[in-house]
RNA sequence: GGAGAAUUCGCCUAGUGGCCUAUGGCGCACGCUUGGAAAGCGUGUUGAGUGAAAGCUCUCAGGGGUUCGAAUCCCCUAUUCUCCGCCA
């Protein structure tokens, strides 16, 4: 949610953001009307509430004799209060319903438009030249048996598939040196539950446009989480934090997504999944630091890529294309030579006050007093990545190289090797 | 799944319709005292909304209701604990 005060004092702040996503302008007028009228019947209530406590005090202290008078005039003025109140919270619920739709105030220097809008940051890497014709990660998984697609969809459907033999671990040995990395940066591991409660699910602001994209479960209420963000987000709602520092959390879950309206799609192989891993960076700060964590969660991204030995580049999304909660967002892309293009492994947003506003997670300024945090996310790995990984080493023979990095986690496995 | 008990300010706690504008303690902060500290004494210590401000309004798990008036009575929900049942 953005902040009201921003909204009275620099609408034209809100506007130009709502543009440059091209998003919807006029909520902006609506909001601040709609806030004049709410203050306006606050007011109104009050004063009556003020009047009718002033009474109750008056009817307590009466003589007897009197009483019988005052309830009588005290009830007509409940009355009025009631409905004066009404009125008023109905006010507050319209404005809510504003707020709620109006999209996070992206950062200056977001580029505008949509998304083919993206700044290019920086290109990492070599893109490795084949002098024999590269396999698709589905192929090289199939043939060296480590990635069962058919199965996947025999048991589950399309877009489900099984991690077998290196396979497993070889995606258990990049969530572990991602986690590593992590923990020896200062995060806080946490392993978190992947179905949560309506009003998470709300908050973190996930039921908007992409509620299509979310599993839910009628008979318990309850949504499974396509990304640790959710509960990581949730995890200090309502509370008052203590920070100095960031306070940063390495969030390990499985991740569920329909894939709602991506019919045709990356069809092949496991780019584009039901069900997939992921390990996810959180940090909650002060709002003035928000924009440098930012730059740090990028830079701990690249050197996870780095260590996977893949080239790739980082881009500077588009306005257009941010989450209704981003401000902004960076995606960092590795090759993935079947395809010719870049495709996204990452992607690290800046969510400023906005999430946690709606979340209601603060933090003690200077002065003591509460202010409302900023949140950031960032993917360390997926499951995805495996798509990058198989198809930049692969060899002519059909093995593929582990990136060094990897070998540890993986009993010091050099090569990925078909079985004879 | 069934039965019962509980939920008050960071923590513990008082509180059974109007003098609750919520008690007391711990902790914390500031001050006095002291050569310095401890102890002691004093003051402060939930948060939100609204207003230029004084102030006003809301906040006793959450929501609804009864009442002129609710922490207190009633209903619903959540959470925790105890017992019973079932179960990997």
């Amino acid at each position: 949610m953005i902040d009201l005060t921003l909204l009275r004092e620099n609408p034209d702040v809100i506007r130009a953001s709502q543009r440059s996503r091209g998003a919807d302008e006029s909520l902006v007028d609506q909001a601040i009307e709609l806030d004049r009228s709410r203050r306006e019947l606050l007011q109104k209530f009050e004063a009556l509430r003020a009047e009718q406590n002033v009474f109750g005090k008056q009817v307590a202290a009466a003589p007897k004799e009197e009483k019988k008078a005052l309830v009588d005039q005290a009830q007509e003025l409940a009355a009025r209060t009631k409905e004066a109140s009404a009125e008023a919270d109905a006010a507050g619920a319209k404005l809510n319903e504003v707020l709620f739709k109006i999209d996070n105030v992206v950062i200056e220097g977001v580029p505008s438009g949509g998304e083919e809008d993206f700044v290019l940051v920086r290109e990492v890497g070599h893109k490795r030249e084949f002098d024999f014709e590269p396999k698709d990660h589905a192929q090289l998984g199939e043939q060296l048996d480590i990635i069962d697609i058919e199965r996947g969809v025999k048991i589950s459907g399309s877009r489900f598939y099984f991690l077998k033999g290196w396979g497993a671990r070889l995606e258990l040995a990049m969530m572990q040196l991602a986690l590593d990395q992590a923990f020896a940066a200062g995060f806080t591991p946490l392993i978190t539950p992947t179905l949560v409660k309506p009003s998470v699910m709300q908050g973190t602001g996930f039921l908007g446009e992409h509620s299509s994209e979310i599993y839910y479960l009628p008979n318990d209420d309850l949504y499974l989480t396509g990304t640790s963000e959710v509960a990581l987000a949730g995890y200090h709602s309502g509370e008052i934090m203590e920070i100095d520092e960031p306070v940063r959390y390495a969030g390990w879950s499985t991740c569920y997504r329909r894939e709602a309206g991506s019919h045709g799609k990356d069809v092949t192989g496991i780019l584009r999944v039901h069900q997939f891993n992921k390990l996810e960076m959180f940090s909650y700060c002060k709002p003035e630091d928000a924009e440098a964590e930012h730059e740090r969660l990028l830079a701990w991204q690249e050197q996870m890529l780095q260590k996977c030995e893949l080239p790739y580049r980082v881009i500077d999304v588009a306005a257009g294309d941010l989450g209704s909660s981003a401000a902004r967002k960076f995606d960092v892309e590795a090759w993935v030579p079947t395809q010719g293009k870049y495709r996204e492994l990452t992607s690290t947003s800046n969510c400023t006050t906005y999430q946690a506003r709606r979340l209601n997670t603060r933090y003690r300024d200077e002065n003591g007093k509460p202010q409302t945090a900023a949140t950031l996310n960032g993917t360390l790995a997926t499951t995805r990545w495996l798509v990058a990984i198989l198809e930049n080493h692969q060899q002519e023979d059909g093995s593929v190289l582990v990136p060094a990095a990897l070998r540890p986690y993986l009993g010091g496995l050099e090569r990925i090797t078909a079985k004879a």
